[in-house]
DNA sequence: CGAAATTTTAGTACCTGGTACTAAAAATAG
DNA sequence: CTATTTTTAGTACCAGGTACTAAAATTTCG
């Protein structure tokens, strides 16, 4: 009890924790942080069903890299639900971990942005869409967990200039408000 | 010629590339794919000074890891250069990899925003600072490899409501424009 | 309290994907 | 043809395990 280990219980639980927390731990470092043999912590992993080392740190690595090249190549930020080309569309979009400040779950400011901007810009049937102008408005914050479904409409084209709105909502409140002036760009560059 | 390997300063390029591209292959996938043997392999990456494959997974994992970790606390995108609190700020930005479409290298719309944004809302001398509006204009496209210097400066500040212009430059030529109204808040939930 | 059950510890053989080293074979250059 | 470079191969060892056997220690329960 002193300095002894922790009950089975709850050391698989912190021992749970400590893992999702930092993936890089040894099962020699963890065997000496809980004061237990290194086959006890093996045995642990077995019962939680957690991979050892190294396949912790491919499949992090493995997601990670998965995750930077599916970006690149996906144009909407959050899940495409709806798209009607040259008309309106709709996504959603979960705020994960990475998307909020970590001293109080609010969503940072061009996330919202990113998934409206990223909807408005996949309206527009062209090679190249960019952004010319945008005008934004956050109606309240926007908190870890929380699902937003934005909904993007054309209002109207004039040549290769597109005046396209997006709401975005969670739980059908309205959260955001965005107009953006979107240009469909062949060859050459424009203003974006 | 036919089928054989390559001419050494050739596979070494090949090499390097490939690696570069693709983290997880094993020696024994790269000496098939050369035509050469493992050992071959290993000694092209030393040659080359590309480590062996767990450690090029641990490496891009732990970069990975603390780059969301270091996100999170983190309140300005990009590197913060200058900051004078309840008056002006400015900050740089690489474009890198993962902010840029894989198509034709330009960076997202949300990019150039999130920098400004940021910037802007860490002028504001709060516990937390949230957006209520924005208008932005995108000059030009900015792509991969440029490095965006933003100024913010605070034009005028009514009770807790501030108006924040931001000019975001590349070489010197105004690539972006922003404009911001930012809210102070304290304890309560207030618009953002 | 003692037996049964559970938990912890330890040891062995083997795995993967190497490194470091020695050395021979093959290919190339002058 | 000789010297040099490149390629191939083999051995011992490493890190961080897994899978298995088994003993020791601790806890539980009748």
């Amino acid at each position: 009890m002193v300095n002894r280990s922790l009950p089975k219980p709850l050391r698989l639980k912190k021992l749970s924790q400590q893992i999702k927390e930092n993936p890089f731990l040894t099962d020699e470092e963890l065997a000496r942080g809980y004061r237990v043999s290194i086959q006890t912590i093996r045995l642990d992993r077995l019962e939680l069903g957690i991979p050892e080392l190294r396949e912790r740190i491919k499949k992090y690595a493995e997601e990670s890299y998965a995750q930077v090249k599916s970006l690149q190549g996906q144009e909407i930020i959050g899940n495409l639900l709806d798209l009607e080309l040259e008309k309106s569309g709709l996504s959603l979009l979960e705020i994960t971990e990475e998307m909020v400040f970590q001293k109080h779950r609010i969503a940072r400011g061009h996330i919202l942005f990113a998934q409206a901007n990223s909807l408005a810009v996949a309206l527009v049937d062209a090679e190249v869409a960019l952004t010319g102008i945008a005008r934004v408005s956050f109606q309240r914050p926007v908190r870890l967990g929380e699902k937003i479904v934005a909904k993007a409409v054309i209002n109207s084209k004039r040549g290769n200039k597109y005046n396209i709105s997006v709401t975005s909502r969670s739980e059908n409140e309205v959260v955001f408000l965005g107009d953006f002036i979107i240009f469909a760009v062949e060859h050459k560059e424009g203003t974006r």
